[in-house]
RNA sequence: GGCUCGUUGGUCAAGCGGUUAAGACUUCGGCCUCUCACGCCGACAACGCGGGUUCGAUUCCCGCACGAGUCACCA
């Protein structure tokens, strides 16, 4: 028995599966030419941040275009950081928007796939098998360095201004003997499994990022850990085994990976895996005294997605953000299709900013208004429904009290070709509809300053008789503006304009009045509308109470 | 500090050797109009700096500056 495999059988006595037996296990995907095989790979360290959101969009969209699938892995290698439910609330912070995975996790204790398992914490014989074999191959080794040995050695490194790290000299079990393991091991000291790293000094490799182009750097010569002294797997081990028999032809993360590539690189071809390709995203960046940095989850409350879920913003909405972030023509094509699906959109990784785009949440809430405004009423009433009923309890009860009446407000000036754009969030809702029902409204008026008070009762007596019943929509300002003229109003703003002495103010002013005793407010929706949905009965309640407390 | 990437109006961005340097958001005018909103029209406003290459550089090359990322038994 050679030595490198009388090391493989020292450190991995009771792992018997062969790095073959795992590739049969999970052969190449069955998949069109061009299909796109990518997942969703984050640690359930908490709440799922706006930035893996966007990734785990880019991931959902690629693989969507192209017939491909669509996974979530959940990479739990490090328990000192995990979050109890970190998993749950990945999980949830997807659903929640909309971002339906192929295979992969589904719950807690559920995955769908034949790929799996798709949690990293389940996987260690599986990882362990590949290390063993790179032992037998003498391209991996323990190393019993102590904490304190290594940081000795960083400083030594620092103060010569050596590229810091275990590499040629300073691998100092790189040769260990299987006899010299055995007595350590049987000391009871620990051990991390290395790389016996092939790279050379002074070597350069290549690569081309999908959306960052062509990028060269230093070739990998660090001696990385593998194995942790607890056997799992460091993050880089673990994407290289993982990617390759999960068959993942894609690699989409954020750029602060771009500078390891050169270790995964080298991982790959040591275990003879077939590369993947990367797509490095630039992070979602915020403004904050004039200069750019990462959004940051500690920070911003807008860097956790529960935020857009709290504040009702639609995740059709979000979606419509997010891919005018990703591509930016996506805004031009979205204006040529205006009823197209956003999966009908044809999805670039080369059309991806190179650099991190500022987050803009005034163009956020633009974006959503616009959405908003396709939506028919009875969409707005139910997804403010579903809204209200986690964050706004008063609203949800009026809004499910009476649907029809709830669903006529949303219906005002909606559908048209020019529909209004009030909306941006559901959040907004309680505002904008606060007088249409009493339990909101704090019945107060406050008119327009230009006229008396004795102006305004008279106003609003004569409208109690001209509003009535059956009057229609034809009808309503004609009638209005008959009324005001008979009042001495001009009938219409400009006369007004042209001879101001001539009149005591014009229509709009009329209107304006009528407006304020209904509403309480002085900017509205159409007048005539609003009173419909009301109701007769309430209207002149309200004139009534209007002129009472004049 | 080493390595890597980036830098077009306030923001997001087209552009890929010759353009009046698109468009969207914001802001500000105007029109429409019973108010508001929508819509329409218009305005403001940009190629980080310095060298090259070229007949000609926003575009190609080299410096510099600035910004970002990374240099763990974290991902």
């Amino acid at each position: 028995m050679s030595d490198n495999k009388a090391m493989a059988k020292l450190l991995f006595p009771n792992i018997t599966a062969l790095p073959k037996d795992y590739e049969e296990k999970y052969p190449p995907r069955n998949l069109k030419e061009g299909a796109i095989v990518t997942r969703f790979a984050p640690s359930p360290t908490g709440f799922l941040h706006f930035g893996g959101l966007f990734a785990g969009f880019i991931g959902r969209t690629a693989a969507k275009s192209t017939d491909g699938v669509f996974y979530l892995r959940i990479e739990d290698t490090d328990k000192k950081r995990e979050v109890e439910n970190g998993a749950e609330l990945i999980i949830k912070g997807l659903n929640d928007f909309g971002i339906e995975i192929d295979e992969g996790v589904v719950s807690q204790t559920e995955e769908k796939g034949i790929y799996g398992p798709y949690t990293q914490s389940k996987r260690t014989e599986i990882y362990q098998a590949f290390v063993k074999d790179l032992v037998e191959k003498g391209l991996a080794y323990p190393c019993f360095m102590t904490e304190d040995e290594i940081a000795k050695i960083r400083q030594v490194q620092e103060a010569k201004k050596e590229l810091p790290g275990i590499y040629g000299e300073y691998a100092k079990y790189r040769s260990i003997t299987v006899e010299e393991a055995k007595k350590l091991i049987s000391e009871g000291r620990e051990y991390v499994v290395r790389l016996n790293s092939p790279g050379k000094v002074g070597g350069r490799i290549k690569f081309k990022d999908m959306i960052k182009g062509e990028i060269e750097m230093d070739e990998n010569i660090l001696d990385v850990v593998l194995l942790k002294k607890d056997g799992t797997p460091t993050y880089h081990f673990a994407h290289a085994v993982d990617d390759h028999l999960m068959r993942t032809t894609h690699v989409i993360r954020g750029d602060e990976w771009i500078s390891s590539v050169p270790i995964h690189l080298q991982l790959f071809w040591v275990c003879g895996f077939k590369n993947v390709k990367y797509a490095h995203i630039s992070p979602i960046m915020k403004e904050e005294d004039g200069s750019k940095r990462k959004l940051s989850k500690r920070k911003d409350p807008e860097a956790a997605v529960s935020y857009y879920e709290e504040m009702g913003y639609p995740k059709g909405a979000v979606w419509e953000y997010l891919l005018t972030l990703a591509n930016s023509n996506y805004e031009e094509w979205r204006a040529c299709n205006k009823d197209a699906s956003p999966d009908d959109f044809k999805f670039s990784f080369s059309k991806m900013s190179k650099a991190g785009a500022l987050f803009d949440l005034v163009k956020f809430n633009d974006i959503s208004k616009n959405y908003i405004s396709t939506l028919d009423a009875e969409e707005v009433y139910s997804l403010t429904l579903d809204w209200a009923k986690d964050n706004n309890q008063k609203l949800y009860d009026l809004l499910s009290d009476d649907e029809k009446y709830a669903t006529s407000i949303f219906a005002i000036e909606r559908g048209n070709k020019k529909p209004r754009k009030d909306i941006a969030k559901w959040s907004d809702v309680e505002g904008y509809i606060s007088y249409f029902y009493n339990e909101l409204w704090d019945n107060n008026r406050s008119y327009a300053d230009n006229l008396t008070k004795d102006a305004i009762k008279e106003i609003l007596l004569k409208y109690r008789e001209v509003y009535t019943v059956d009057i229609d929509a034809d009808n309503w300002f004609p009638a209005v503006k008959e009324m005001a003229v008979e009042l001495g109003y001009a009938g219409a703003p400009k006369e007004y304009k042209k001879n101001p002495d001539a009149y005591k103010g014009h229509v709009g002013d009329v209107a304006g009045v009528i407006r304020v005793a209904v509403t309480g407010r002085t900017n509205t929706p159409d007048l005539y509308e609003i009173m419909q949905v009301l109701g007769y009965d309430e209207v002149m309640r309200r004139l009534d109470e209007a002129i009472e407390t004049l």
